[in-house]
DNA sequence: GCTTGACCCAGTACCCGCTCCAGGGTTTGA
DNA sequence: TCAAACCCTGGAGCGGGTACTGGGTCAAGC
């Protein structure tokens, strides 16, 4: 299969495709005669589970871990539980930050009933503040718009 | 005041303030006889302004438009609020769509309770499968690793 | 006057996870 | 035979910075 077909198959775009391959998370395929990229159906398993993965926000360093302890010849899925559980509370916090972070930004936007002068706006003088202090990010799983 | 002052008064890295600069947030200051940045209390007030919203999560081009909302004289303040609601918005969608992964993620962590083969796990094997439908993320709140 | 260390400058490369483009070659069907 | 659709490589670009290189400057202590 060329690596449309596959693109197709897995729902992830061409060139996605490429840049995985040169990331080394899916192998390299044998080549036509034509130098065209040949995959066959092992690829299309490992892809599905890549994306599959990305679709739950892990980064690709996660799933480069996860499909290294799946090939590991023999071994168990302990590491595979305790990345799942590392990312789910990557995401549980993530969430707690969002909803404080709305709290916040709803108290603020209470401040202003519209179409007032810029120079009283209550928004605008709220956003001059400083904040209330909130935890930093420094987590994987991605914000709010 | 130099920029390392600055900076430690706004709580932003040095750089931070000369790549603001750089993309036109921040008003390029006069600078000394040695070529150093010299800031005034307004440069404070504008760069504080910048990190309040950057804290909450919005983007530099929504940064700007505020700035430009509130330098227009005399102008209203409705394009602000209706930027806070949109932002609200976003961070809300952001928040229902983690709190579907988490459940995701939950259920999957379930099908394992540990150390056994990896050939046998049950979070691989449902890794493996396609995933429920879930909306595609659009918007620019950060997810959550 | 000289050294030391903290500070400042500009410019560039790097992070992630793609996405898009240019400029070519190949295959397929009409 | 020709066009459209496909494939190739290599490189640039996105946001929002961070880090580094290789210099210049300043203030204090000796």
């Amino acid at each position: 299969m060329r690596i449309g077909e596959l693109a197709r198959h897995a729902a992830c775009p061409v060139e996605t495709i490429r840049y995985y391959e040169k990331e080394g998370l899916l192998a390299a395929p044998r080549r036509s005669s034509a130098n065209y990229r040949d995959y066959g159906p092992a690829h299309l398993e490992r892809l599905a589970f890549i994306r599959r993965c990305r679709s739950l926000d892990m980064s690709l360093p996660e799933v480069r871990t996860l499909l290294e302890a799946i090939e590991r010849p023999g071994g168990d899925c302990a590491p595979v539980d305790a990345l799942l559980d590392e990312h789910i509370g990557h995401v549980a916090t993530r969430i707690a930050e969002l909803a404080r972070l709305k709290e916040e930004l709803d108290a603020i936007r209470a401040h202003c009933a519209g179409a007032r002068p810029a120079k009283s706006c209550g928004i605008i003088e709220t956003l001059s503040r400083p904040a209330a202090k909130r935890a930093a990010r420094r987590s994987h799983v991605r914000g709010a718009k």
